[in-house]
RNA sequence: GGACGGGUGGCGGAGCGGCCAAUCGCAGCAGACUGUAAAUCUGCCGGACUUCGGUCCUACGUAGGUUCGAAUCCUACCCCGUCCA
């Protein structure tokens, strides 16, 4: 990436959060930054028209999940995602690395790649890294992801350390594919490495290194939010953001939960992802400035208020707890819809508030009075 | 009037002498969910106590009976279906 792509524009006196903007080929992207997850194509439930209505600038597809449906061919024939979903925003592509480690019952790791045994049908794949390079190419997002292996928590020591090992063989691949690509067809997609490690610190500084020394347009930490305890994931990101790079992007994967967001964000971390506002919303819990809430409590049968009277978005406007409750009761599918949308777009107006409390140097102040409120009365 | 079949926890529906407070599904109540195999999963779900191992009470249409022991067998009655007159 050009140096003058990616731009700090504050930085937090009393942090190292920070607001930054970095160009993609489908638009300028003011970090902190949240992506919704739509693995394949879609934020589930939500139509495009509603993540522009909702602010959202980008969001992160999935190479495996597309690669199975709609199919790559399809993909190939329609000149990539966006083409093919009507979203001119900017793309983020996960590699599939994230799927080595939820359906490890369904892959065999090799040197040479992974095999995955479909789910769908139990036909057998091979992905190698220079493939997914390809794969993404062909979906023709704004940034890929390398190949990794994300392995699950506990792990022992040793097979962290081969995942880290093998990351890296795969990271060095991966790039060598993405330049062959780029000197045969030039076109301003960008690659993310990704960081392994798992909760071993020599063994995230080894992989930090070693992907930072293949030169990547940004850099992602992943292998966290596979159920390690808080504190472990926070001695982490603690650890990991003083080596990161300050003129990249930093993203840090699968992370969600508002507490850890702006942990996180006080460490340097630009970006951050996480199914979490979608699929909790579909199972009922919606996220108001006063905690979660269970929509589908009892407790909420006949109360006539907004989900969170804060909040602006078109469900708090036009929605009662009461009705949210009895549609989901019911089984209605607009309950689902009603919580994604307001988890969303409680996601994005907290990222909107964390850009201002840094910019105004307000960034732990802001966090503390934020965190306070949340906690106060969790469901 | 007669012949079958059936009445089980809020509902549906198993069980057909002891391992039955009773499989399972639904409904109900709560919990979980972090680069999405998720509109999913888990737990509780007759009542009262409990040191969470249990203890006691009330229960399989109603009333009797047989039996050491009955939701299960017998008798009568009351309902509900289907068929025959």
């Amino acid at each position: 990436m050009e140096e003058k792509n990616f731009k700090i524009l504050f930085r937090d006196k009393n942090s190292f959060a920070r607001v930054t903007e970095f160009k993609t080929k489908s638009g300028l992207l003011t970090t902190p930054l949240f992506l919704p997850v739509g693995s394949s194509g879609v934020v589930k439930t939500l139509c495009y028209k509603e993540l522009e209505e909702l602010g959202v600038e980008a969001f992160i597809s999935n190479t495996y999940h597309l690669y199975f449906r709609p199919g790559i061919d399809v993909l190939k024939q329609f000149g990539g995602l966006h083409k093919f979903i009507h979203w001119n925003k900017t793309i983020f592509t996960d590699s599939g690395g994230y799927q080595v480690y939820s359906l490890r019952e369904l892959r065999n790791i090799k040197e040479e790649g992974v095999e995955f045994k479909s789910y769908i049908d139990g036909s057998l794949h091979f992905f190698t890294p220079e493939k997914v390079v390809e794969l993404q190419h062909i979906i023709d997002s704004d940034i890929a992801m390398c190949l990794d292996e994300c392995v699950e928590y506990p792990v022992e020591y040793e097979r962290a350390k081969r995942s880290v090992e093998l990351t890296t063989l795969w990271a060095i691949r991966s790039k060598k594919k993405f330049e062959e690509i780029k000197l045969k067809e030039p076109n301003f997609q960008l690659l993310f490495g990704i960081i392994q490690g798992s909760v071993y610190k020599d063994l995230r500084k080894q992989s930090l290194e070693q992907i930072l020394d293949i030169d990547f347009d940004g850099y992602a930490v992943g292998g966290v939010s596979v159920g390690e305890p808080k504190e472990l994931l926070y001695e982490i990101v603690d650890f990991i953001s003083q080596y990161l790079p300050q003129d990249k992007p930093r993203y840090l994967m699968g992370i969600g939960e508002v507490e850890d967001i702006w942990y996180c964000i006080g460490k340097g971390f630009d970006i951050v992802d996480c199914v979490l506002p979608t699929r909790n919303g579909r199972n009922g819990q919606a996220l108001t400035s006063y905690g979660k809430v269970n929509i589908k409590n009892a407790k909420y049968k006949t109360k006539d208020e907004p989900i969170d009277p804060e909040c602006s978005c078109m469900v708090c406007k036009n929605y009662s707890c009461a009705m949210i409750h009895h549609y989901f009761k019911s089984g209605e599918l607009l309950a689902l819809r009603l919580l994604s949308y307001h988890n969303v777009h409680f996601m994005i107006n907290l990222f909107y508030r964390i850009r201002q409390a840094i910019s105004e140097n307000k960034f732990p102040l802001e966090q503390k009075k934020f965190l306070d409120k949340y906690n106060s009365c969790q469901d």
